[in-house]
RNA sequence: GGCCCCAUCGUCUAACGGUUAGGACGUCGCCCCUUCAAGGCGAAAACGCGGGUUCGAUUCCCGCUGGGGCCA
C-alpha cells in the first residue's frame, strides 16, 4: 500500500481502452481527446490499451483503424499500445490467486439454471442475483470436475456491503453491493472478463486516473470489489456523459455514418473534429467557442464538463470545418485538396508535373491554388471541391443556350454583351490578365455604358450572367473574373467566342474548343 | 424487471437565489449582390410537472414524469 504522501509523489497515468468491435466514432475521439487533455495538463503519461478480449467482435482492422484516427487527430500516447488477447498470462495469474484465496470460485450451473432463476426472482420483482450455490462447493471437488473436463466459469465472490466512490464529474456515487451478487470473472482460466481484466490491467499499469464514458459507471462497484480483493489502489474516477445520435440512444453503427475514418476521407479537417468533440459535453464557460488544441490545453478542465449526455450534431461539425478551411493558406488548401482532385480523374500526376487530365496540359503552379482560394468560402469539407471545380478542368462545356439568357434577354442581346466581353478582354494582354483588371475594365464598361445611354436599369446582369455561364456552362459558380482569372486569357477567350456562336446560332462541335 | 446516471431554445450550452434567462449551430427575414457561398444586421425559439425551503427560485431539497446507461 502507498501512503498518501507517495500517492502525491506517483505520477499521474491515464489509460486510452478503445474496443476495437468497429470503426472509431466520435465517442471513442472523446474518450482518447479528455484523456489527452487531462493528463497533458498535469504532466502524466498516457497508455494506449486495445479492449479485445471480445475474440467475436474484435478485429485488427478496427484496431488499426482506431490507432491511425487517434494519430491524425493528433491524440499521441506514451505507452503501447498493449492489446488483451495477449494478455492472458497475466490473467490466468490473477484468477489463480483469487481461486488460491477462495475469493473466486468454479461455478458449474448451467445456462438453463441459471436463466431459469433470473426469471423466477425478476417476476417476484427481486434483484437477479446469483444464488450461489457453487460456492458451498468443497474446492477439491471443483477441481476434480475441472480436471474431468467439465464446462465451469470463475464467480466472484461478492459482498453486501455499500460501496461508494468520488466521481471528479458527478461527485459521490453509491452503490448497494447485496444487489450485484458473485458476478463471472472469466469463462475459463484463458478467458477472463471485462470487469476483470480492466482491474488488473489498470494495475500492472499503474493508472492513476481513470476516465471513460458514463457507460461504465455500473461497472466500477465490481471493479472496485476486485481491487479490494486483489488489495489494488482505487484510481481517481471521472464519468464522461455519453454521446448519443438524434436518437438520444448510445452512439453506435446503427446511427449511420459515425466513423471517423468516413468522416476524414470526406474532407473533415482534424482541427475542426477536435474542437467539436471537445465541445460535446464540456465549456470553457466563456462565449469562446473556437478552440485549437493549444488553447484547450490551457483552459480545458474535467470540472467543466457536463453531466447530462449530448447529441452529436453533424450540422455543426460542418460550421466548424468550413470554419477552418477558411483559416488555410490557399497553398495549405491546395495541398489538401490536391487528393481530391486525383481521385476524381481529374488530376494525374506525371513525374515532377501534375497534368489535368481531362485536356492533358500541364497544370501550371498556381492553377489549383487560384482555384481553391477562391472555392474556399464555399466549401463545408475538402471532397465537394470536386463537384464545385470539374468546369476547369474540362475541353468543353456542355450547356443548353438558353441558360446564357439573364432575365429576359433575347439571344441577339447575348450575342451581342459576348461579342461586348470579347472585344474587351481582347484588349488585355496576357502579363496584365487578372482577375482585378478584368473586373475593372468591366464594370467601367458597364458605368460607362449606362451613363452614355442614360439608361441605368439596364443592369450589369445582361453583361455578366453570360460571362459566367459561358465560362462555366453552369448557373453556379465562383465569380465570373475568378473563373477568367483562373482560366487565362485564352481559354477564357475561346469559351466566350463558343459561347457567343451558340447564342446566335452558328455553332457546331468543332468550334467550341480545339482540344 | 432491478440498480445507477441525467434534465435550460430543435441541437451544443451560459447562469453558481434577484438577469429583459446570454452565446453558438440550425431556421426565418433583411442588407450586400451577376449566381452560389462567405460576410453584416435582425427575428422567432428554452428553464418538464408538482410540492416544499426562502422576502424571492431555472438555481437548494423531496416526489413525479421523461430520457439514457449497466446488468442477462
Amino acid at each position: 500500500m502507498t501512503t498518501d504522501n507517495e500517492k502525491q509523489l506517483k505520477k499521474m497515468k491515464v489509460r486510452m481502452p478503445p474496443s476495437p468491435t468497429g470503426y472509431m466514432h466520435i465517442g471513442t475521439v472523446r474518450m482518447a481527446l479528455f484523456n489527452y487533455l487531462y493528463a497533458s495538463q498535469h504532466d502524466g503519461q498516457i497508455v494506449m490499451r486495445m479492449e479485445d478480449t471480445d475474440r467475436e467482435r474484435s478485429k485488427k482492422e478496427f484496431a488499426d483503424d482506431i490507432i491511425d484516427g487517434l494519430r491524425w487527430l493528433g491524440l499521441g500516447w506514451d505507452e503501447g499500445p498493449y492489446y488483451q488477447s495477449q494478455r492472458g498470462e497475466i490473467y490466468k495469474r490473477y484468477l489463480q490467486r483469487l481461486l488460491d484465496e477462495n475469493k473466486a470460485y468454479w461455478c458449474f450451473c448451467s445456462q438453463d439454471e441459471l436463466e431459469a432463476q433470473k426469471q423466477y426472482q425478476m417476476s417476484r420483482g427481486e434483484a437477479p442475483i446469483y444464488s450461489g450455490k457453487c460456492f458451498e462447493m468443497p474446492r477439491a471437488q471443483a477441481e476434480e470436475l475441472i480436471r474431468q473436463g467439465r464446462k465451469a466459469v470463475v464467480r466472484f465472490r461478492g459482498s453486501k456491503k455499500k460501496i461508494a466512490f468520488n466521481d471528479i464529474v458527478r461527485g459521490r456515487i453509491e452503490f448497494d453491493c447485496s444487489l450485484t451478487g458473485d458476478f463471472v470473472i472469466a469463462k475459463d482460466l484463458d478467458n477472463a472478463l471485462y470487469n476483470f481484466t480492466v482491474v488488473v490491467d489498470d494495475c500492472e499499469m499503474g493508472i492513476t486516473h481513470v476516465i471513460r464514458g458514463e457507460d461504465h459507471i455500473s461497472n466500477t462497484p465490481k471493479q472496485i470489489l476486485v481491487q479490494e480483493a486483489l488489495g489494488i489502489e482505487m484510481p481517481v474516477y471521472a464519468h464522461l456523459p455519453i454521446v448519443m445520435g438524434a436518437d438520444r440512444s448510445k452512439l453506435s453503427k446503427r446511427h449511420g455514418a459515425v466513423a471517423i475514418t468516413e468522416y476524414r476521407r470526406q474532407g473533415y479537417l482534424a482541427e475542426a473534429l477536435i474542437n467539436f468533440t471537445a465541445f460535446l459535453g464540456w465549456n470553457p464557460g466563456t462565449e469562446k467557442e473556437i478552440y485549437s488544441m493549444e488553447e484547450l490545453l490551457r483552459d480545458f478542465s474535467l470540472d467543466k464538463v457536463q453531466k447530462g449526455g449530448a447529441v452529436f450534431n453533424p450540422v455543426r461539425l460542418d460550421y466548424l470545418n468550413g470554419l477552418y478551411i477558411r483559416q488555410k493558406t490557399p497553398a495549405q488548401l491546395a495541398e489538401l485538396c490536391l487528393p481530391y482532385f486525383i481521385e476524381a480523374g481529374l488530376v494525374s500526376k506525371e513525374g515532377q508535373d501534375y497534368k489535368n487530365r481531362q485536356t492533358a496540359e500541364i497544370i501550371e503552379p498556381g492553377f489549383l491554388e487560384k482555384i481553391v482560394a477562391y472555392q474556399q468560402p464555399r466549401l463545408k469539407k475538402l471532397s465537394e471541391i470536386v463537384d464545385l471545380s470539374g468546369y476547369f478542368f474540362t475541353g468543353q462545356l456542355d450547356y443548353d443556350k438558353d441558360l446564357l439568357k439573364w432575365k429576359d434577354a433575347t439571344l441577339k442581346e447575348i450575342a451581342d454583351a459576348l461579342d461586348e466581353l470579347i472585344n474587351l478582354f481582347s484588349k488585355i494582354e496576357t502579363g496584365d490578365w487578372g482577375r482585378q483588371k478584368l473586373e475593372e475594365i468591366v464594370m467601367s464598361r458597364i458605368a460607362g455604358f449606362n451613363l452614355a445611354q442614360g439608361k441605368p436599369e439596364k443592369d450589369r446582369g445582361y453583361l455578366l450572367w453570360p460571362l459566367r455561364v459561358a465560362l462555366c456552362g453552369q448557373k453556379m459558380s465562383i465569380g465570373p473574373f475568378e473563373m477568367a482569372d483562373v482560366l487565362g486569357r485564352e481559354k477564357t477567350l475561346k469559351r466566350l467566342m463558343a459561347a457567343k456562336d451558340l447564342a446566335s446560332g452558328t455553332s457546331s462541335a468543332e468550334t467550341l474548343f480545339d482540344n
